[in-house]
DNA sequence: CTTAAAGTTGACCAAATGGTCAACTACTTT
DNA sequence: AAAGTAGTTGACCATTTGGTCAACTTTAAG
């Protein structure tokens, strides 16, 4: 898939438009309206007719191009699974803790604020048992976490981080990060606010980054 | 609601039994299935035909018990609010801190363990919008929380916790403890195993709460 | 300009599903 | 023991909804 989601509009309805320009503007303006609803109502509770008027599109035209309701919950899956790849931080026995956990913390953390439907869908996806990312989760993911394990053990062998057991570390980085997407409801409502607004990323680094930090006794 | 889904097998299906602990026992296996079935299909997804199996009754029995879909999942919720009511924690100005938090976390963090599923239905309200709980959450929930940010941040003016932005501090708390019931899944593959195993909820207090008390300043 | 290919869409269908009901059985009360 | 109440259940119905299709319009190619 080559499409994106961004800049939907900058096309005009009524002006002569390529194929191309086509197929790629309907496929993203579909993604987003199914991520959306996906979001909403979850798999079952999302109608492909739902999906269809959030697109502004006739639902037959939603079925032109993705084949089915699974199909193109698949396809919306995916760029989870892409952004996921995005946010891997590389970190090596000779790495600086400090360094590398601040970096990581911060990069899910935006990640979490510019995507929030992407982390509550895939949230939706976990809580419901994986069914779709159980691949996924039991390889791509494990393999990567089980290695950052072992690479945080050596550290603390080393005496540069107060954690003996980083599998925990790793779990409650994601946890806190993640949060402010998935539970986006609920923290809006305790910040009194409709949505968030733009310092509000920056004031949860400021909180989580030194918290985490004295927390691996790293600072 | 007066019955409990604890003890589902006290009673035969050959012996007879009285009209009241019928009532009470088929309302508590039904409860049972349909939690089970509203986290694995979410509301829409989940079927009466489906809780009905999971409950090894009729379909037209569970109807007899409970008006509809939405009553039955609303009884489903009410568990959950009773159990947060259970979690609250006293916290005043003159409460120790130390002890405070690491009893909050303890008590939430054991309430994970012990009732995955309720967390997990709670998390996939939020995610989507809270359309059910949107009252406990505007008005018992923030209540509750704004009034104990008051508290911690009293104790940072008298220099007994580390911690300027105390929201932010709950929100990590609440995030921290719950995750391990709301992504149960993704845990449980990450320490290899089938299922949480007995010392899994020691492990985790073990990591969380020095790790939270660090990052407070309090040790 | 003609032919082919891509995109659009209203109408339609089959399956799934929430909910009802009437007939039936099992308990309870007097 | 008889009458009344509570519980059980298969059969049924109306609605929703995923998916198809054929007729139609627009863009591309020769």
């Amino acid at each position: 898939m080559t499409f994106t989601t961004d800049d939907l509009s900058t096309l005009d309805n009524d002006t002569h438009r390529s194929q191309q320009d086509i197929r790629a503007h309907n496929q993203a303006v579909i993604l987003k309206a199914a991520e959306e609803e996906f979001v909403l109502k979850s798999f079952r509770g999302a109608t492909m007719q739902g999906i269809a008027d959030r697109a502004g599109l006739p639902k037959a035209n939603v079925h032109y191009y993705f084949k089915n309701k699974k199909n193109l919950y698949e396809k919306v899956l995916r760029a989870i699974i892409e952004e996921w790849n995005e946010g891997l931080v590389t970190m090596t026995v000779d790495s600086d803790p400090k360094t590398v956990i601040e970096k990581f913390v911060r990069t899910k953390l935006h990640q979490a604020f510019a995507h929030p439907n992407r982390h509550k869908l895939f949230a939706l996806e976990v809580i419901g048992g994986a069914p779709h990312l159980h691949d996924f989760m039991s390889y791509t993911m494990q393999d990567w976490a089980l290695d950052k394990v072992e690479v945080m053990k050596t550290w603390h062998q080393q005496g540069k981080i107060g954690i003996k057991d980083p599998l925990q570390l790793l779990i409650l980085i994601w946890a806190t990060t993640q949060r402010y997407a998935e539970f986006e409801t609920e923290i809006v409502g305790l910040l009194q606010k409709q949505a968030y607004e733009e310092n509000d990323e920056a004031r949860a680094a400021e909180f989580l980054i030194p918290f985490i930090l004295r927390g691996c006794g790293l600072e």
